[in-house]
DNA sequence: TTTTCCCGCCAAAAA
DNA sequence: TTTTTGGCGGGAAAA
C-alpha cells in the first residue's frame, strides 16, 4: 500500500470494536475514516516527547541564533521555510521570530521567504535611533500621568510593539524595572478608532492579547539578550524585565543634563530634538508599517523639558502606582 | 487558581 | 486566483 519512513514494524492489530466504543456495525466510510484516523495517529512519537516548556520562543530563538549568530561576520540570506524545517517548527512560527528580529535590524526582508541577515551589527546604533525616537514619543511621561499615548500601529504590528517595548527601557534610567501590565497601558493605543468606543470587555480581551503579545516579545528579546526577567520581584506578583543589552550611553554616572544654567540660549536645546521623522522600519511593501506618527503629532517640538521631577529610581513607585490602577481598573470592570 | 504563551485558524497582503 | 505573511485569541501547560 503505502511506505511511512516512520514505520519500522507491522502496527499492532486492531479489531474494530476495539477501536471504537461501539459493537455496532460499522459502516465501509465510517470504517474508512476510522481507520484513517488512526493511522494519523500511528506516527505519534512517545507521548511524553517535548513538552511546552522545550517549544518556547525563547528556546527556539537560541536555537535560531545559533545558526545565525548575531556576531557572525558578513550578511548570510535567511531561507524561511528551510530554517523552519531545520528547526523543526512550523513556518508561522519563523515568522513571530524574524519579525522581532527585523525589527531589531537584525535582518532585512528581502524577497519572498528570504530575508539578509545582518546579525547584531546594527544593534547598537539602531538602540540609540531607538531611544531618541522614545524620547521624542515621550513614553518617559506616559508612563507616569503625562499621556500622549503613542498613536496605535498600523501594521508591522508585533515588530512595533517590540520596538516601543524596547524604548521604554532604553528612555528610562538604566535599571529600571518594567513589567508588562505597565508596558500594554502605553503601547496600547486605548481611545479606539475614531467613535467605536470600547466595549469594556472587548477591551480586556484586546488588553489581555496584547500582553501575550509582549510575553512574545519579552522571549525572544530575552534570547537576543537584551532584555531580562526579574525574578522574585519584590511588590508585584506580575513579571518584570530589565535591560541587560548594551548599555546605550556614555554618560553613565552623574553628568547628565542638571539643570542648565538659567540663561540657556533656546538654540542649544533645540539643536537636540530634531529627528522629526525616523523611519525604523525598511523596505518599500506596504506591510511595512511607517513607524513613526505620521504628521499628527501637534506639539512635538516642544518636546525638550527636563524632566517633571523625580529623576530618580524610585521605580518602586512606578509599580506600584502601576499596579494599583491595574487594580482599580479591573475592579471598576466588574459592573 | 492565575500566569505564561503555544498552536494554528484564517484574513490581509503579495505574487 | 493562489501563496505568503502574520493578526489574533482559545485553551492548556506551568507556576
Amino acid at each position: 500500500m503505502y511506505e511511512d519512513d516512520n514505520i519500522t514494524c507491522t502496527p499492532k492489530r486492531f479489531v474494530l470494536t476495539e477501536v471504537t466504543n461501539s459493537s455496532s456495525y460499522v459502516s465501509p466510510t465510517a470504517n474508512l475514516k476510522l481507520l484513517t484516523n488512526v493511522a494519523l495517529q500511528y506516527p505519534t512519537p512517545p507521548p511524553s516527547a517535548v513538552q511546552r516548556k522545550e517549544k518556547s520562543l525563547q528556546i527556539l530563538c537560541d536555537r535560531f541564533l545559533q545558526l545565525y549568530p548575531l556576531k557572525g561576520n558578513g550578511t548570510v540570506e535567511i531561507q524561511l521555510d528551510s530554517t523552519a524545517a531545520r528547526l523543526g517548527v512550523e513556518k508561522r512560527r519563523i515568522y513571530d521570530i524574524i519579525n522581532i528580529l527585523e525589527a531589531m535590524q537584525c535582518a532585512v526582508h528581502k524577497r519572498k521567504n528570504t530575508y539578509l541577515w545582518h546579525g547584531g551589527s546594527r544593534l547598537n546604533s539602531f538602540l540609540k535611533m531607538l531611544k531618541k525616537q522614545g524620547e521624542s514619543m515621550r513614553l518617559s511621561e506616559a508612563l507616569r500621568g503625562k499621556a500622549p499615548k503613542p498613536p496605535a500601529p498600523r501594521h508591522k504590528t508585533l515588530g512595533v510593539l517590540a520596538q516601543r517595548f524596547l524604548m521604554l527601557f532604553l528612555v528610562e534610567p538604566l535599571n529600571t524595572l518594567i513589567n508588562l501590565e505597565m508596558a500594554v497601558r502605553v503601547l496600547i493605543d486605548t481611545s479606539n478608532k475614531n467613535k467605536t468606543n470600547l466595549s469594556l470587555e472587548q477591551q480586556d480581551r484586546q488588553h489581555k492579547s496584547k500582553v501575550r503579545r509582549l510575553y512574545d516579545i519579552a522571549n525572544v528579546l530575552i534570547s537576543i539578550g537584551l532584555i531580562e526577567k526579574v525574578s522574585g520581584n519584590l511588590i508585584l506578583k506580575k513579571p518584570v524585565f530589565k535591560y541587560v543589552g548594551p548599555c546605550k550611553m556614555k554618560k553613565c554616572e552623574k553628568t547628565m543634563l542638571t539643570t542648565p544654567s538659567p540663561i540657556t540660549p533656546v538654540t542649544v536645546l533645540e539643536s537636540q530634538s530634531k529627528t522629526p521623522t525616523l523611519q525604523v522600519f525598511a523596505g518599500k511593501s506596504k506591510r511595512k508599517l511607517e513607524f513613526t506618527t505620521p504628521s499628527s503629532t501637534k506639539e512635538m517640538k516642544l518636546g525638550i523639558t527636563t524632566p517633571p521631577h523625580t529623576p530618580s529610581h524610585k521605580w518602586d513607585e512606578i509599580l506600584l502606582v502601576a499596579d494599583m490602577e491595574l487594580t482599580r481598573i479591573n475592579n471598576g470592570a466588574v459592573l
